[in-house]
DNA sequence: AGCACGCCGACT
DNA sequence: GTCGGCGTGCTC
């Protein structure tokens, strides 16, 4: 019987391919593993066993695999299940789900090597010059990769060379596939065996006398031998004796000492002694309480807890109970939550058992991760990780915990899969058959939503860490003071006033401002020309550090201009308000305070937020302008002020979400205004204070605001009413994106009729060069989901036969929210 | 997605 | 005349 099997291979393809093994390969494979497959003409990639089984292709014959690269699976039978389900709720291939959830460093690429053939004997005059070159460089180096050829040559395209020198025999090349994973090997040193008696060892001491360096070298081994107890270290050995590794080296090379490795994850947990968990005060008490209670009729729990009501306690005590039983916790936080600040408090608790996850870790650091969770080890047993988290090959999990459950960053926009870690976990959790518990301060209104409907438990928390009072929110209407005159810059009268008082008590302020940069706009006081992007239907942002006009979306950027482009002139002017400018403000407003400032441009680099926050936390700082990025969960505690600078620019976003967005990311920032005993303040500036959302904000109103949304999305057929599924051509040419997306349009209309929404430009219509059309279908909640979804399949596949529309690029956003 | 094959403009 | 641009089609 012939023996097959079929892979899944990390490319947006929905074929499944089948691959020809050997009885023997097909005895010692199963689902999980991977194997490194011949795929088109030349390339090796790796591919993941989906099945195996005895039926042959009918259409095509199989090829044989090249090799298999694992003794056992790296993915569970569980995760392929949970795979399929993303795949198939989110509209994308298993591949694109295989793509996300693996390392990188699992995920093998072979490479081309060329070598000189030696069978044939070429003559230097038969060559041109290019072949020349690289048949003589063949000389030099047994061989040479393709990267070496574009250097030799200074010339992209090397293929047709290599080809010509193939046809006239004069090398050979080959596909080599290697592992990119390396693991980090610690080198350690023990005595050898000769020198184990007292006798043996006493010689070899005397031996040592003329080299005095090497005698050290021994006695310091015996002695963090005899401290420690444990395997020398090669590192502790150089350090406790102070000798060089040449020493070190003498010793191994005489056979005095012998030298061996063990293998060590990169991450290591060096911490002291674990802490008890804090005790609860009463009102986390209640909430525990009430979640467990919640627990026994609903698998999923929402926990309402205002800013600062210690809801990472209430985290931690569930966590314990899970640890006790021997399973594994997934504690899913924001990307930016995930600082030491959290980590450190739950190693207090947890020690070796953390296990984090996100998207700084090195591949390396990954796969270590990964293989941790996988076997079930001892120091994965609370993995604490950002959206890919969930994508972990879970071994027993007993709780899930998704903190600030509102975070828009949960959802994935760009590569396939555009999941939503929160829904994919709570997913996950149900293959689990185990709980899961949302935290939020400012739940997002599709969770309250399913809260409100019975779907989920409700747990309330509404009192602060040690009855801390919710800070005092004021509302400044700035429209009022430009009229009377009480501006200075961007900055009220009240603002001012309030900094200066704040800065006297020698507390701390953070300033709001949700645009990085110095002004979003330049603008020409003659024309009214304002330079744009070359790449993207955007205005540039000045950037004043640099001197610079800068794309955001597309990265351009160019040196700022002192003259009008269009007309000459250098009266320029420049609108909008960045964080940049805040900050100049303030350094001119208080020249003798240190103003630090936390953006995109500012925390760059692996510690880039970790300075910052440290800077902050220390007292370094007295007032910090930033971004959204002030939001996250972080706990500063002798802030007293929080200022934001303009709530109408988070007001005004085109998008359905931006009043519940906006009411988060105030409710959010003011949680970071007094965190300890005293009372914080808040200072709104808008130019509208009698929006209700800002009333809301300053009244602390969730309850009102969500009911107020819910009718707004009732009305408008938006979620959690409706569900949505977003549709993106992509084209850089304009009429095809147009053309194409009037077609699409009509057919979806066939089918969905009124339902359907647009086509549409987004805001920017134009990124990279690339021209984007919008396309909406709202789905009711009555109407199926999979029926939806095979509807906008099939009319997809449609889309893609016609032949004008192929090249046009379609991307399928399900709750693309 | 890559990557090869295949047909038209600007340079050694 | 070639080099290299990207349109088109296929991958077990």
């Amino acid at each position: 019987m012939n023996n097959f099997i079929n892979v899944i291979l990390p490319i947006p393809l929905e074929k499944s391919f089948t691959y020809a093994v050997t009885p023997a390969e097909a005895e010692f494979l199963s689902p999980g593993m991977r194997v490194s497959v011949p795929f088109g003409k030349s390339k090796i990639y790796t591919g993941l066993v989906y099945d195996i089984h005895n039926t042959a292709p009918l259409i095509y014959d199989a090829k044989q695999i090249h090799q298999i690269l694992d003794e056992e699976p790296i993915v569970t039978p569980m995760q392929l299940k949970h795979w399929e389900w993303i795949a198939s709720y989110y509209m994308c291939t298993l591949g694109e789900v295989m793509r996300a959830a693996l390392p990188s460093a699992f995920i093998l690429e072979s490479e081309t090597i060329i070598s000189k053939n030696n069978d044939h004997i070429i003559n230097d005059e038969d060559l041109k010059d290019d072949e020349f070159l690289i048949y003589e460089a063949l000389h030099h180096q047994t061989s040479l990769k393709i990267q070496d050829l574009i250097a030799i040559l200074d010339k992209k395209n090397v293929l047709p060379v290599i080809k010509r020198l193939i046809d006239k025999n004069a090398i050979q090349i080959q596909e080599e596939i290697y592992e990119k994973y390396k693991p980090k090997l610690v080198r350690y040193v023990k005595l050898h065996v000769a020198y184990s008696s007292e006798v043996a060892l006493q010689e070899l001491l005397d031996e040592l006398k003329r080299a005095p360096k090497q005698r050290d070298v021994v006695m310091a081994m015996f002695s963090i031998a005899a401290q420690t107890k444990k395997p020398v270290k090669v590192s502790d050995l150089s350090l406790e004796s102070g000798a060089s590794s040449a020493i070190i080296k003498a010793l191994i090379d005489k056979g005095v000492l012998e030298e061996y490795h063990i293998q060590t994850d990169r991450i290591q947990y060096t911490g002291q002694d674990i802490e008890a968990s804090k005790v609860l005060n009463e009102h986390q008490q209640t909430a525990l309480s009430e979640i467990k209670q919640s627990f026994e009729d609903h698998n999923i729990t929402l926990l309402h807890g205002v800013t600062s009501s210690g809801k990472t306690e209430i985290y931690t005590k569930l966590i314990e109970a899970q640890l006790k039983l021997k399973k594994q916790v997934l504690y899913l936080v924001p990307e930016i939550a995930l600082t030491t600040q959290l980590v450190d408090r739950l190693q207090e608790y947890f020690g070796g058992k953390v296990a984090v996850f996100h998207s700084k870790y090195s591949s390396n650091e990954r796969v270590e991760v990964w293989n941790n969770v996988l076997h079930n080890r001892s120091k994965a047993q609370v993995i604490l990780g950002a959206r890919s988290a969930v994508l972990l090959p879970f071994h027993d999990l007993g709780l899930v915990i998704i903190d600030e459950e509102h975070e828009s960053s949960y959802k994935q926009f760009d590569p396939a899969p555009r999941y939503h870690a929160r829904d994919t976990a709570i997913v996950l959790a149900a293959f689990y058959k185990c709980k899961t518990l949302l935290g939020s301060a400012t739940p997002s209104l599709e969770s309250y939503y399913n809260a409100k409907q019975g779907k989920y438990g409700l747990v309330e928390l509404n009192y602060r860490y040690n009855n801390v009072l919710m800070p005092d929110i004021e509302l400044i209407d700035i429209k009022d003071k430009h009229k009377r005159k009480r501006m200075n810059g961007h900055f009220s009268d009240r603002l001012i006033e309030e900094m200066t008082e704040t800065l006297k008590l020698r507390h701390q302020i953070i300033l709001f401002q949700n645009r990085r940069g110095f002004s979003p706009i330049v603008e020409c006081n003659t024309c009214g020309h304002s330079p744009q992007c070359p790449n993207c239907d955007v205005s540039l942002t000045y950037h004043q550090y640099k001197n610079q006009l800068r794309c955001h979306y597309c990265g351009y950027n160019a040196a700022m201009h002192s003259k009008c482009e269009a007309c000459g002139s250098a009266e320029l002017d420049s609108k909008g308000l960045g964080t940049e400018q805040v900050e100049e403000e303030v350094k001119t407003l208080f020249p003798d305070h240190v103003v630090g400032r936390m953006d995109l441009d500012t925390t760059r680099g692996k510690h880039g937020y970790e300075k910052i926050i440290t800077a902050l936390e220390q007292g370094e700082i007295d007032i910090l302008v930033g971004t959204q990025m002030l939001t996250k969960g972080l706990d500063f505690r002798n802030v007293k002020l929080v200022g934001i600078m303009n709530a109408d620019n988070l007001l005004n976003f085109p998008d359905f979400r931006a009043h519940e967005r906006s009411y988060q990311l105030m409710a959010q920032v003011s949680g970071r205004a007094g965190r300890t005993e005293e009372r914080g303040k808040v200072l709104i500036q808008t130019y509208n204070p009698y929006h209700n959302i800002l009333q809301q904000v300053s009244t602390n109103d969730y309850k009102k605001m969500y009911e107020e949304q819910l009718n707004d999305r009732y009305s408008f057929k938006y979620p959690p009413i409706y569900r949505m599924i977003r549709i993106t051509l992509k084209h850089k040419d304009y009429q095809k994106v147009n053309i194409g997306a009037d077609w699409y349009a009509k057919s979806l209309r066939t089918v969905f009729d009124r339902h359907v929404l647009g086509p549409e430009f987004p805001p920017v219509a134009r990124i990279r060069n690339q021209y984007l059309k919008h396309i909406l279908v709202k789905i009711p909640q009555q109407q199926s989901l999979g029926k939806t979804k095979e509807a906008i399949i099939k009319i997809n596949n449609s889309f893609h036969s016609i032949k004008d529309f192929r090249a046009v690029r379609v991307i399928l956003n399900v709750d693309n929210y």
